[in-house]
DNA sequence: GCCAACGTTGGC
DNA sequence: GCCAACGTTGGC
């Protein structure tokens, strides 16, 4: 067994479809309905158990980082492919060779106060990171480990500036 | 509501 | 394999 380097990543949500009360509400949730072949290798190929993810609300007033949400499973078919009714069903994808993948994401914490886009691009340290770049469509992204840090510390100081 | 960016589809 | 048309994402 070897140990797989800890990698860190950021998925979006529109909260009004599946916010952070939601998933804290779940605990736990599929994250179903991608069908964008990049974002599923990345849940295919690169997720491990334990990795920690910036949960985004996409879409939303304000825009925000709301909180951390880690990777809860390894990859296995997204089952909303199979599904008619669902709005995200596919029907070229094959149950026997599904196409689309996905992991469970379970609840961390929810951000005390909530790192808006705003303060996101404020930040220097931030400048390079893919959400921020113009067009960036991908809803499940890579973060460094570095910009994670800085989020992490902006998170703690962002609540301790709301609690005081 | 607009539209830039980008992914997908399908004709050729 | 190219590329125009179209659809979607998502910030503004």
């Amino acid at each position: 067994m070897t140990a797989a380097r800890r990698r860190y990543w950021l998925m979006k949500s529109e909260p009004d479809v599946y916010s952070i009360d939601d998933l804290k509400r779940d605990r736990k949730t599929m994250w179903d309905g991608v069908r964008n072949y990049q974002a599923r290798n990345l849940m295919r190929d690169d997720m491990s158990v334990g990795d920690p993810v910036l949960f985004y609300h996409s879409n939303a007033k304000p825009m925000c980082i709301a909180g951390l949400a880690e990777v809860a499973s390894k990859s296995y078919p997204d089952p909303s492919a199979f599904d008619r009714k669902d709005k995200h069903y596919d029907p070229k994808s094959d149950p026997e060779n599904p196409t689309w993948m996905l992991v469970d994401v379970k609840h961390v914490a929810t951000f005390e106060a909530p790192l808006t886009r705003e303060m996101l691009a404020a930040e220097p340290a931030l400048a390079d990171m893919m959400l921020l770049r113009r067009g960036s469509r991908l809803s499940v992204q890579p973060v460094t480990a570095a910009e994670f840090k800085v989020v992490q510390a902006l998170a703690k100081r962002a609540a301790k500036a709301a609690g005081a």
